[in-house]
DNA sequence: GAAAGTGTACCGTCCGGATAGTATAGTTAA
DNA sequence: TTAACTATACTATCCGGACGGTACACTTTC
């Protein structure tokens, strides 16, 4: 268990204690209490609060960006494939570790800067999808609709049940097949 | 000017705090600050800071409803008329008064709870817009990207365009006619 | 009709608790 | 033995909220 896993293993710990405490409670000690090590283990890894938020942002931008290229070049059919890429891999994100998108929350919360990385990397794929062979306002519409559910979800204003979620999510990549 | 419109002008100063500061310098003391009052008298009005984010998220909440309901009482069409009523009111709000939105985002930072007003007006409207006569499902579809503008630009994640705002208002607006 | 009382709006100060960050001594592993 | 890491003790700051007043417009009571 090298340097860089205990990291990871901090950042997954910050976004649990946003997830479970929300964000006034993401604090040093709360987090290092989650990790299991002590509020000076943690500053050794991350020497502010700032640098802990950013690890967030960056962890869960890097991974993201990853995952949807590698779809979309795995992708048979070029017509459409970053936003049937953008579509999968969201979905699937959110099932799984939904809480790394609390990093967002964080960022969000601490400093106008943050969200850097993920501006960043929401104009990329918006220049991928509106260049990807079908309608750019049907593509974007698909992509603000995908948006929709996590960062309702995220913000917790309605969570939509699980078949309907899935009927959405059949009809969006029906779209983006068209 | 009697008291409620002193209220109200509090919850307006409190937005404009989170919009320019963030959620972390929501402190009394900035918001008495912003609103041109005392600490004390800003307490008096509302006596935690737990009672102002949740004076912004009914005004916000009253608001809304209020004016989507009108809305879908005068459409002259009945079918699709709650979705059509959400694309519109929903649109025009974010040109507006995009600021008043920044009361979610303190609400979601300071307790589990205050968001509750804004979840039943969610789940009122997510009711009507599935027994509106047009497919739940696309119905759903288009009440998600109005979201995800929206929020997208509240989370400050990526700001689309105006032409493009425009072009997508207008589609989703074709679709729930169809 | 004036003295006494009441309610509303607001001010400025103070305090306790929480928290980010520092310093530093100790421990483990390569 | 040195770099990576932990644990603890401490400091400085900030913020929510309590509180004691002030101003003033009203109403009531004698």
């Amino acid at each position: 268990m090298g340097r860089n896993s205990r990291k990871i293993e901090i950042l997954h710990a910050a976004s649990k204690v946003v997830s479970d405490q929300g964000i006034f409670n993401l604090t040093l000690e709360a987090v290092a209490k989650e990790a299991g090590i002590s509020k000076g283990g943690l500053l050794y890894h991350y020497p502010s609060k700032e640098a802990l938020v950013h690890g967030m942002v960056e962890h869960l931008a890097n991974n993201y960006r990853e995952k949807i290229s590698n779809n979309a070049e795995n992708d048979p059919i070029d017509k459409g494939k970053w936003i049937r890429a953008y579509v999968d891999v969201t979905f699937n994100q959110t099932y799984q570790n939904k809480n790394m998108h609390y990093g967002l929350l964080a960022a969000k919360a601490v400093s106008t800067n943050s969200l850097d990385p993920i501006r960043e990397l929401y104009s990329e794929w918006q220049r991928e999808i509106e260049h990807d062979g079908i309608d750019p306002v049907k593509a974007s519409i698909i992509r603000l609709a995908t948006d929709g559910i996590w960062l309702s979800e995220l913000f917790d204003i309605y969570h939509i049940g699980e078949d309907k979620k899935k009927a959405i999510f059949k009809k969006l990549k029906d779209w983006a097949n068209e």
